[in-house]
This record gives C-alpha cells, sequence and structure tokens, in this order.
DNA sequence: TCATTTATCGTGTACGTTAACGAAAAGCAA
DNA sequence: TTGCTTTTCGTTAACGTACACGATAAATGA
C-alpha cells in the first residue's frame, strides 16, 4: 500500500501528521502506555488513515527481542506417519523466518497418550513463547492450557482440528465434511450405478476423530441429496495395529459381495491396499486419505485410486506465518482457513511431490 | 553464520581486525575501488577468515538502490481473460516487496501481435530493470532479447512457457502434456467403454500455442498407451472471436453423433459449455482449464464437469519472489518449477477460490 | 503557596550497512 | 623545496525502528 505519493510511509510520518514524536507513536504502536487517550487515538487514527505497516528490515535490525513461536503437533510413527508432513513446512518457515530474529521450538507428542500431551504442554508454557501452533488432540487439556494462553495474551493457531468457541488467532486445515463430499463425488463418476461401496473405518480412535467422522458424514451425505441408490457396508478396524489387518478384511471379503468402491476415510488407505494387492484385486475403485509415502506408493502401483490431500505442511507453514505476521508485521489474520481439497491420481501426484 | 562467540560479525569487525575503517572494508565488499591492493587483500583474508555474511536487513535499510522488475506478459481480453490472474498475484507480490525497496514494472502485449511483443521487450530493456519475469510466447524474438539479457547479466524467470537450452535463472508454469493426461483420467474415469469424445481446438492461434498442442497429445496420448479404444473427434473453431461459436459447433452436433465427452484444452471452455447450456446437454463429460469467472460460473452449473488449473497468479507471484530473492537475499533458486495439477470439480472449487 | 509526585512526551543512541564527502598521504613536476 | 594532482583512506549522515533516558507539564499534597 502506498499513500498518494510514492513513498513509504513511517513512524516518522506518523509524527509529523499526528503533531507528537516518533517515541510517542512507538508507545502507541507496541501498547506500552504513558500516553494520553487523546493523542493515542489520533495516531491511531492516522495509522489507519495511511495505513501504515512497520518495516520489518528496519524492525528486526533495531530489536533485540527474538520472538519464540512454539509448535506442538504428534509425533508421526509407521502406523501414522501423516504428521512428517507438517514437520517439513515447520523447517521450511523456521529457516525463512531466522532471518527475522524468530526462534522455532517445535515438541511432538504420543498422540495416543493423554499424559504426553499434557505434558508437552507444560514444557511449552515454562519456555514462555511468544505464539503457539497447536493440533489440539485431547479437548479438554487444550481448553485447560488454552485458558492459560489467553491468560497470558498468547496467541495460539490450531492446525487439523479446530475447536468452536475460543479465541483461537485462526485455524489451518480441512473441511471435513466436504472432503467427503467430494469423495463421493469421485466415487460416483467411477463406479456403476447402484455400487456396492465398502467403507473402512477406524476403531479405538474415538478421542479425537470426530473429523474422521464428519468425513463419512459427507460421503454418504452426497449419496442421499443426490438421490442415488448405493449399498453402503462399514467396518471397524484398528489400522493402528501394527500387524496387518488381513483377517478382519478377508471376513468382509469372503462374503461374495463384489465391491466396486473402497472409501478409507483416514490416512491408512495403504494398509487396505497391501490387502487388495495380495489378493490381486485391482479393479476397485478405492479411495483414501493424505500423501504419505505408502500411500503414494499404492496409488502409482494402481490399488489406490484416488487420494484426497490437505497439503499438510502448507498448514504447519502457513500457520506459523501467521503468528509471525500477527505478532511482527501485525498484519491482519483471517481466522478460518479452509485448505484446498485436493484429488491426487498417479498422473498428477508427481507435481504435488515437487511442490514441497 | 556466527562465528566462535554467540555474536553475528559485521563489517565493523572486519575493519577492526584489518585495522581499517568500515569505509574501506565497504569499497573492498563492493569493488568500488579506490583501495589499495595490499590493504584489500587482508581485508578479504579476514573476510573470509570470519566467515562473513552480510545483514540483509541493514543493507536494504540503508541502500538507496531500489531493485527494478518487468514483468512481461500478455493483456487479457474478454476472450481470453487467464492473463487477469497472474495480474493479481504480482498486485500482491508488488505490495509485499515495496517495503523493500522493490519496484514492478508490469508490461503487457497484444499476444496475437509480434511487433508488440518485440515492441514491449525494446521498452523493458531501455528500463534496465535488474530482473524480468517473460512469458515467452515467440520464441524467437525472445530468444533474441535473451541474448541481451544475458549479456547484460539480468536474470529471467519464464512463466507459463519455458525455454529450454537457456540460461533462465527459473521456470515456473505446468507440464502441459502430463495434464493433458489427467484430463484423459478424468475422463475415461467417467465416460463409458469406446466413448465418443471431442476436442475443442482454438484455430489461427498457431505460434504460440505450443503448450496447448502438448496438452492435446497428452490427452490422446494415455488413451494409446493404455490401449483403450475410443473415436475422436477435433475441431478448430476461433474461440477467440467475439461472436459466439454457435455455428461452427452446431455443424458438429448435427451429425447425430452423441459425445460422451468434450475435451477443451485451453482456458475458452466456458464458450462450449454456454452452447451446451442453450442446446439443454447437461450430460455430456467436459473438461476445460483454469479458473476464470466464467469456466467457474459454468462449472457450478454443470455444463463443465471438471476444471484443471495450475494457479497461475502463484506462478507470477513466485517468479517475483525467486527474482528477489536471487538478488537482494542471495537465495539459492530452483531452476524447473512445475505448478500442482489441480483437479477441480463443483464440489472443492469453493477451497480454491478461498486460498487467493 | 511551593515542593513533590505522576502522567505524558521528546531526544538521543543503537542496529549494520551504504555512499557522499572531505582529509590525508603519496606521487609528480617545477 | 613548493605547489599541484592523484591515490587512498576515515568520518559521517542517512535508512526506519526500538527503547532507555531525561525533560516537561499537570496533578497532588502540605
Amino acid at each position: 500500500m502506498k499513500n498518494n505519493t510514492n513513498k513509504r510511509i513511517g513512524i516518522k510520518d506518523i509524527a509529523a501528521r499526528a503533531g507528537v514524536s516518533i517515541g510517542t507513536v512507538d508507545r502507541v504502536l507496541h501498547n506500552r502506555g504513558e500516553v494520553k487517550e487523546a493523542t493515542r487515538n489520533k495516531v491511531l487514527e492516522i495509522v489507519q488513515e495511511l495505513d501504515y505497516t512497520p518495516n520489518i528490515f528496519a524492525k528486526s535490525l533495531s530489536s533485540k527481542h527474538t520472538t519464540k513461536l512454539a509448535i506442538v503437533i504428534p509425533d508421526s510413527s509407521d502406523n501414522n506417519p501423516y504428521w512428517e508432513k507438517p514437520v517439513s513446512g515447520i523447517k521450511l518457515a523456521a529457516e525463512e523466518l531466522t532471518h527475522y530474529n524468530t526462534e522455532i521450538l517445535y515438541e511432538h507428542f504420543d498422540a495416543s497418550d493423554r499424559n504426553a500431551f499434557k505434558n508437552v504442554l507444560h514444557k511449552v508454557c515454562d519456555q514462555n513463547p511468544d505464539g503457539i501452533v497447536l493440533n489440539p488432540v485431547f479437548k479438554d487439556i487444550s481448553l485447560e492450557f488454552i485458558q492459560e494462553f489467553d491468560k497470558r495474551a498468547i496467541p495460539y493457531v490450531f492446525i487439523d482440528i479446530n475447536l468452536r468457541e475460543v479465541n483461537n488467532l485462526a485455524y489451518y486445515g480441512q473441511d471435513a465434511e466436504q472432503s467427503g463430499w467430494v469423495a463421493a463425488r469421485l466415487m460416483e463418476a467411477s463406479t456403476p450405478k447402484f455400487p456396492n461401496l465398502l467403507i473402512v473405518k477406524q476403531s479405538k480412535w474415538k478421542v479425537f476423530s470426530s473429523h474422521i467422522e464428519r468425513r463419512i458424514e459427507g460421503f454418504t451425505r452426497y449419496f442421499t441429496e443426490q438421490q442415488k441408490v448405493i449399498n453402503t457396508t462399514t467396518i471397524e478396524i484398528d489400522l493402528n495395529a501394527s500387524n496387518e489387518p488381513y483377517e478382519s478384511l478377508n471376513k468382509v471379503f469372503d462374503q461374495n459381495i463384489s465391491y466396486h468402491g473402497i472409501f478409507v476415510p483416514n490416512s491408512r488407505g495403504f494398509k487396505l491396499a497391501n490387502f487388495l494387492k495380495t489378493k490381486g484385486l485391482n479393479n476397485i475403485i478405492t479411495i483414501g486419505y493424505d500423501l504419505i509415502d505408502s500411500n503414494i506408493d499404492f496409488l502409482q502401483q494402481g490399488y489406490l485410486t484416488y487420494l484426497i490431500s490437505q497439503k499438510p505442511e502448507l498448514q504447519a507453514y502457513k500457520a506459523i506465518w501467521a503468528l509471525f505476521d500477527h505478532l511482527v508485521t501485525k498484519k491482519p489474520i483471517r481466522k478460518t482457513n479452509y485448505s484446498a481439497i485436493d484429488i491426487i491420481i498417479k498422473e498428477n501426484i508427481k507435481y504435488y511431490l515437487e511442490n514441497k
């Protein structure tokens, strides 16, 4: 933004316009008090009017304060490698931000362990960061700490899971229901009329799988709203167990129903695909989630037909930058940020991998 | 880079160590001459030893040199509004970069006029920019000017069209052939076996439509490589004419062939969709390119089934930042940057529009 | 009333770099 | 030697912001 002339405006322009010194403008901009309400308002008015944005080069040069941003997300495992992705986004952001006196504290925890989550949050609190990126898997514990964040006025950004009715700076993640809807749309286009469909759910993963339930809701809602008749079977399998879920799947496939399509509303589609491969079933339309390595592998082999991706590395990356923009450059941040629902097939996956 | 202590070293540290003033160090670092050979060597030696890297904040703050970046792309028209998109990316980048002494010269030309292209490039040369973003529609003319750029050591970045075997800093754009391949893949999934397919080409647009030809190549290559039998008709229509291409299309549709799918390998899918709408044909799978407003409109109405997008606003945005990073912050730049091939349907378009 | 506190504001220096300006040193001719 | 030019170098004022410090004015207390 420029004003009428071609010169960028700085605090000294504001000072001149407001008839005060740059010291006063600085106090107003940083809420450091010691300014009369009237002058404060006048300065703020002119800041608005001239659409002032600070020069972060000068700021970074001058300031000796390094802003600390904390990231709290689950660690990745062989059974759920999803969280590897955000880490690469974090690394990229961290690299870009070292220039700007910003330090990133990356903390992770076992996603099935409530205590681990609590401990990590305690640790983060002790480090007193300037901002927090959080994947709030356990709602009750999260809310507890959020109270503390609010008290200390530490901004926090959610990724992947959104909590309503709290004062988070932003949310970066998917619109779960709509992504299920998209999956159904693709399923319909690739299967015959009156198809037999199978939905493979994860059992024992109840606490934080609300967004997975919503994917399934979106999936089934599509067919009912479009008044398309389908035959759906839903099975629950412990996909996080380290042994392969062959027995459970065998039971389903032994019942002499030939499925036209299978929907796996979580990132463990590769487990199903592996089963299909051993069975030699490569003519079933399968839809899974997330570009993790094993999924990509089976997509390229043809045992997964579609993957729906939400660019998790971008989510973490954007979340960090949101905090930075809020804290340093004072840019306004949009609260709800749904990621694009990417449709990945064998033919376009290459480009998604290349764009980091 | 830090030295053994924890403090960043600057030119004043070098000056102290070399027993000279910072002015001298500066002259050495910038090859501004007026320094005795002996002292020059001593300074360079210490620069090496202390592993000095300049503070780009201070540099940018202090320097009164504004880097000029030129953008040369076709102008958009009602018949080809594609190039509106990059402009919004340019505007965003321009806004973000005004902070950093960077000025953006936006030059556009009539994409059907060789002379216009030449004139614009001449103009750009005269302005002697520090970097150039170019859509090299006319290969021969482009190569001519590229020689000049190379001679002047001006870095240039291509968008949307890539030229091989030249020394460009980077390329941001699609892999045209692969995007046609993706289109074919979608077409196959949504149409019956042995489908009747129609390809709607743009006539009289030959010189710079190599990437459109490559889309078609990719499209047809898919079916041959998969050994799928299709029946393809290709028609050429002047989609850039301001009158609607009804006559030509009528001729094709009067021949009593019922088409299952139509592929429009350019951004003018909306013209076809409009025809289908007046004819009341909404059961044909249609695949077009680019998220321009009229295409979005017909996608939502159901007369376009799939759109393939390449996020052109991101291309221009990234191209500009590549130049900035190269020139100012000295970051290494990756040369070839294919954009993701986005598959857009009615159900997920919302999220693409929201992400700028 | 005057002294003292308190609220409010301006000044000055620093951050690391650029570049103009002028000073000192060296070279050169007489 | 003197006077002059040329080479070589140091000093200093910016760039836009942060923040300590000191200054001023207003409010309070006696």
